[in-house]
DNA sequence: TATGAATGAGGTTTCATTCAT
DNA sequence: AATGAATGAAACCTCATTCAT
């Protein structure tokens, strides 16, 4: 029985999802065909079909594939005392990440998962849960410096870890349209915005009225 | 003279692209058939030809009809006096537009058309142009607000452009993809980060000092 | 009843004939549209198949139409006294109808026909019927010839006619192919196969001693 | 290894051919569907397109195949000592190429091909060469035998090789469209035709006298 | 008579997937 | 385990013809 190693057959994977990536990060999953993953991968059509029962399942790979990435992203971010700190922490984060040319490719594959969650359950699932993650982290972030006193206690934690999210997904979006997405000024500015989440000398005095 | 009035013709027109935009949000641009949108359309095969030269042309029609219908959305929040209310003024108008039930498809079909814009020309030349106008108004509303003193003049108006349509760029996609997503918390949100931009008592000082 | 006058109908009926003969000339008759020829007549759709039912009928109004040409030409060359002179007559007028201009959509549409021929019925009896008639008169002069000892008894009058068309038909062919046919000098090389056909002194010895 | 071997890929190209060419002797290449040749070859739709890549291919490729035949046709009439013998040898090889019933569907084939010839330059270019050959076959022997006294030198040789050509062409169509096309009286005449270009004792009194 | 919008069967081609080798 | 030839449903689009106006 020619068992082949599971490194190698980890390895054979790997090469099938890079080829994937590359060909939809170019044609989008539907103008892919299966044949270009194949040429690109340079295996055959049938040892392909050994990895992935489908090109739907290819699909899905690479949309758990990011969501296991951001995972270790957010994971960087943790572990800072204060909770602005935090916030600045994972925005650096999540810059660098839209910044690395390496990652332009995952990125458009990304935007066309987007698409996709709206009609396949389980890419939806993947990128749902995928956003759950900073999200509960913004979330327990924001509450500790609401606790701490830190943060405007008038806003809801969910709202501003959604409002954050949105904005990396707006910036993915102008990013991959056009060229001339200034993201260091971007960045500067969603730092400013953050700091606009702080606890003003205003609300201090109105809390101590109320 | 059987030939059609100018009203009964756009109605058709109307007809076919209602069809589209019902079929495109269910299913995606790729995996709509022609024949699901001539099904719904009630017309045959050959009416929608008549009507639209391709697929393709029907996909380009949806993003300039979008276009366009933006484009409206924009002057609708034009003209106030105070740039910091005309902000709050744009962003009431998306909140509307973004809680619009009768928006839902228009939407989804929106975000197949961002990842349809990553390799069609055509239809990325009208996303882009289509965010280069509510842009192109909130640079000037910051503009005039910093030159007025009321807005920080430490960060970009460019940037800030872009970061409060990416913020509702990521509400689109958040929105879309769940039920849970809170539209008046987070615009409450937006209305803080927009106050954020304000120009400080401490930003005065500092001026000063400088 | 808006009964139009007899000659405006056949004169509509020239007008669509003569839109199909450009189209068919082009493109062939089933490369060419219905609607490329009633966009080239200048009517409509409807007046088209008001006077002819279907395509078909267009393309054997065409063979037709050729066959009734033809038939006059070959009056032309006939009641010459000499049967030999009778020859050359009918190849001096085969060589104008060769070289003029203004024929060569009716030549190209003529090698359509030809292929059409072998599918459709109507089309075949056309062009049958429409080669017969230069054959009978060939046949006719070939047997006076050859009754008045001036042609070659010992090769057949049918044969000899039909070398003689088969000789027009290829040349017909290599014209519209190319650019680079001499029909002056391919004529002058006819002239001297018919002469061939003359009885020689050796033909006239060989004859006294059977 | 389920490569497939050369000889078995042949196989199946030349499988598809004959369905396309049997399809297309019936119906003409515009009236032959894929689905026509595909049922023929007894092959799949997929199958067909693994062997050529469009219908115009299929055309292309059998205007190469009868390119490429009558190549050999010719080559099998050169080598003979007396000109005039290698002209009486080429007509017996073409008499006997258009007895053959199995040809039927090529000369039919051809046919279309020469209206094709019309309006796709590939296919045009393909039956101009295919003419070629034999005329310049024709041509050198008629060259020759000018040169040794044997043939007029008042007729150009390319005249002669395009009657000779002609006079085929010609054969082929009213070969193909009647039952009563008498082949052997016909290629009879065309011998005296040949015959007829021979020096006579006429001529060479009248050179001599020049 | 005349119009041209509308029909819908049928055209060519693609492509995810299978399976004999 | 691996190959790639083969499948055939389904994709997009055209076009000869009809018919309400």
């Amino acid at each position: 029985m020619p068992k082949i190693s599971d490194k190698k057959r980890e390895d054979r994977r790997q090469q099938i999802l890079e080829a994937a990536l590359a060909c939809f990060s170019a044609d989008g999953f539907h103008q892919t065909g299966m044949a270009d993953i194949v040429k690109r991968s340079g295996l055959s059509h049938g040892a392909v079909y050994l990895y992935f029962q489908s090109k739907d399942d290819l699909i899905e790979a690479l949309a758990d594939d990011r969501h296991r990435r951001e995972a270790i992203l957010n994971s960087v971010a943790q572990g800072s005392g204060d909770p602005i700190e935090g916030l600045h922490a994972l925005v650096r984060v999540y810059a660098q990440w839209l910044t690395d040319p390496m990652g332009e490719a995952r990125r458009r594959v990304g935007i066309h998962g987007w698409a996709e969650a709206l009609r396949n359950r389980r890419v939806r699932t993947s990128v749902v849960e995928g956003i759950d993650l900073p999200r509960a982290l913004i979330v327990a972030l924001v509450e500790r410096g609401q606790h701490d006193g830190l943060i405007k206690r008038d806003i809801g934690a969910d709202a501003i870890s959604r409002v954050l999210i949105a904005i990396f997904q707006g910036f993915v979006l102008q990013k991959c349209w056009g060229e001339d997405f200034d993201v260091a000024a971007c960045m500067a500015t969603v730092t400013t915005v953050i700091n606009g989440f702080r606890t003003t000398t205003a609300d201090m005095k109105r809390r101590t009225r109320t």
